[in-house]
DNA sequence: GATGAATGAGTGTTCATTCAT
DNA sequence: CATGAATGAACACTCATTCAT
């Protein structure tokens, strides 16, 4: 027999990405991704189970990638500030670099496959940040609110930040980053 | 006969919102939606140019009727922080009230449709508001930064908390609410 | 609007026994079908729900059709032998001069969409007959057996008779059907 | 090796078989047959030219099968009544007890697939129970009439007897196999 | 001998849209 | 104005079969 050949569901994730970036989640059909990548609509179906398998596949992969960058050079041992400091800058990097695969998630996340996904699991990956946030909180350097709250200020604005669709294409210098990052601190810090 | 129009017109903005809600951009079919809104598919035609036309219009019937309800209260004889408060809370509410119209938002946005808006056009329903942090600015009561800066603090920690699907269905109560105004606050505050 | 045309499901009907006659039930497709009968094939599903239910729907057409014709010369005032032999004969003939006909029903019936048929509300239209073979057995001119036993051996040779594919194409002459009725009835008659 | 050859051969045989009965001709696929019988679908092209000899070889191996089958007690020295009877008796007996094979039959002949046995190469099987009848005839006890007659009355009732899609699942006792049997031998009998 | 990878052709069905009324 | 009839193009998916191993 043949053997698989893992190049092939690599360029899957590659063309369901470009794709779905370039005419919408709606709109990527499981032919047009297939000849994006190269192989016949059926050799889809050989690595996933179906069309939402391939496109759930995707966006766990592309967590996974995502999730492993923000924590690259992630350092218990430094002052509370610095260290959300390097992964707030982490994961503005990585999202700015990674445009297409943001775009994907966002696009995966505001649509009925979104549900699908095992949450919890995914925030696992998260919970090396959460944990730096509540020595935060114990220091008495952040406020004691609510988790949620302390995340929607810390992270919801990089994603506004990093999406070129709601700040048509406006480039950010490294003095607005800094700026950027001093009014996150601003609104967590106690 | 305009009266009977205008019902039409209207079920079939109502109908549009729901099922994008309940089965997603990508499966809500013109028939669908005519069925929904008790029509038939081909009177869609009458209204709109196409579905292209339907969804759009949708989305900006949505806008318009939103950006009315920020500023339903809005004064601008009031302190600075009072009328941003204000403003803050509108969102809040409106939104909190109107989920199914701001996952239309959401999952229009994250479309390539999102492109077919005019931005500009829209924005214009948001003059008020910056003029207000522009005064602020002035006053020296807001940080002088990029304008995108204080919007994206200011306003997008509110898609997070609103939203079901990102907060799994956390409620907010009184106090919350006054917390999370005073970290916006404390963001944009000089 | 477009009035609907009913000569396309007539249409419809032929080419749907057309076609499994010719290449068997098994490889009638929905798209063979529609190009069979000249129209498109999304054109089915405005007259039929589905596949299936046009493969019913082209049953039951010919069940009833063939009810109406067994019974055409039926004439409850004769001899009890003469009526059966007059259905006896009906029944042959149909079957000969419909042989696309009949064949669909095998077809049909030995297939698991025979399963989906309600039986009860076909055989009410043999009732005639059966009321006919009550009467005999009340004056002892019939075998009181098992309802069942007298339709296998009265009705159930015709099928062989009449399937070209069984008898491979001998053809019946006036003199054979004769005799194959006078056999009919010696298993039956008491 | 042999042995494991000859056991696939059989699975395949036997998956075949059950998967038709389950879900019918049209729905059974090379693949679904293969996994049924546990083995890969390439393995089918090892033993049968395509899927047509596949469908065709489980048809010819079931009826060899049965002729073997219903010729077991066969025993020409008996009075021919007698033989006649043991015969009858034992295609009831089989079909009763291999009804998944007789219904494989049923579905088979009434497809376009029928026409590709060679029939003749089948009823030479059937040539000592037709003989016997021949001499039937000479001996003045059997109808001197057309051989297809003889077999549509004698035989082609116990198909709608043992077929349960026909006679919904009625069973039949020793007594009324006994009459059916009488109603047969009354058909033919001089 | 036996297999899983791979595919072009085909499946049943729904799509957005037009047309005649 | 409003509609149901009608369709070509596309949909997600399965098919029988071949091929390299």
């Amino acid at each position: 027999m043949r053997t698989k050949d893992e190049h092939k569901k690599e360029a899957l994730f590659k063309a369901t990405v470009k794709l779905v970036n370039e005419i919408g989640f709606a709109s990527s059909s499981v032919s047009k991704i297939a000849k994006e990548a190269g192989v016949s609509p059926s050799t889809i179906y050989v690595f996933f189970k179906n069309k939402e398998d391939l496109l759930v596949s995707t966006y766990v992969e592309i967590k996974r990638n995502m999730a492993d960058a923000f924590l690259d050079d992630f350092d218990e041992r430094l002052p509370i500030r610095d260290i959300i400091k390097g992964v707030w800058f982490s994961m503005l990097k990585y999202i700015s670099n990674n445009l297409e695969k943001y775009d994907y998630l966002e696009q995966f996340a505001n649509s009925p496959f979104g549900a699908l996904v095992d949450k919890d699991a995914l925030e696992k990956y998260c919970n090396p940040i959460l944990n730096v946030l509540e020595r935060g909180i114990e220091q008495k350097i952040i406020k004691n609110v609510n988790r949620e709250l302390l995340s929607a200020f810390m992270f919801q604005p990089i994603a506004r930040l990093a999406n070129p669709r709601l700040c048509h294409g406006q480039a950010w210098g490294e003095e607005d980053i800094e700026t950027a990052f001093t009014m996150a601190w601003d609104a967590i810090k106690l």
